[in-house]
DNA sequence: CTCAATCCCGATCCTTCTTGTCGGATATTG
DNA sequence: CAATATCCGACAAGAAGGATCGGGATTGAG
């Protein structure tokens, strides 16, 4: 096994804001690999997980939430393995952040039904953090998992 | 004192990914009351925790932060403390969130030169966090410190 | 000059989150 | 039944986040 790989070995967050977890990057090169190697047949996890060199266990938890979401479909017992629940160009990266990583929250305030913040409506700075959530949002949305998929091609913009 | 805080009473990063940590809340709090507060002579950090209910201690430490980046200009000894170094409308909030958190780095594969991802040009997966990235700075530069200092006002939005 | 108010700075500490590992249960195919 | 997979919960090491503390350096007032 070649995926084996000790605790800490990655995670280096100490630079940086606004950063994705390591659940964000592996789901998605997941994502990637899985629509590049899907032609029908479930593709098991130990594949990907060898073909991006990514360690098997843990990335099992994290495809969890990609099935739980409905992004992929499971296939289990011999033979198993993953499939795309929907065409490559159907699946917003958006999607599949969410489901890895919980909505987009860049400020406490903003959490769950905004009722935690004692002074909404007076608050101003309430407004900075929401442009920050869409602005993210948007950006995420306007990618497909085709987007990524295609080696090579151009990406295709949307408007911005 | 009233700033006193148990550690543990705030952390709940749980859920919600793209976050900035307490000190961009605490940083940007502390922004919007000093130019609400700045009326020529500086404003003391025990003045702002209070009003603002922040831990003193560790606000200091945040602070020093936007006094490096050349924000804020300090003054030291009795009634010292702390003056906007510029006119809070040609304060961005962009650079004030990028002086508290670092960097704007929503994957590892963008951290510094970006010469740390071997497939670069190849990877298409890149283009993804780029514009995660410059969407947030984009955000964040739409306001100024203007723009949320003053209550009650509507906020100016510029172009989208 | 002395004192009080401040900013300044480094060390330390506790908690939570991240990043995994491990072992077994369950399902499916041949 | 045996082999191959997914599924699932528990657990552990380490890093990062969120603060506290104590003292040092500066300045203005009396």
């Amino acid at each position: 096994m070649a995926g084996e790989q000790e605790p800490g070995t990655r995670g280096l967050h100490g630079t940086g804001a606004v950063a994705f977890s390591t659940r964000g990057e592996y789901g998605v090169r997941f994502m990637v690999a899985l629509a590049r190697m899907d032609h029908g047949d479930p593709v098991s996890l130990t594949d990907i997980a060898e073909a991006e060199d990514l360690p098997r266990a843990y990335l099992e938890q994290i495809v969890g939430s990609l099935r739980d979401a409905g992004i992929i479909d499971s296939a289990r017992g011999a033979h198993g393995g993953y499939r795309l629940a929907r065409p490559a160009n159907e699946v917003r990266m958006g999607d599949v952040l969410r489901a890895l990583e919980g909505p987009i929250v860049p400020m406490t305030c903003l959490e769950g039904d905004g009722s935690s913040c004692s002074k909404t409506g007076s608050c101003s700075v309430v407004q900075l953090w929401s442009r920050v959530r869409d602005s993210v949002s948007d950006a995420l949305d306007s990618f497909t998992l085709a987007d990524l998929a295609v080696p090579g091609a151009p990406i295709t913009l949307k408007g911005r």
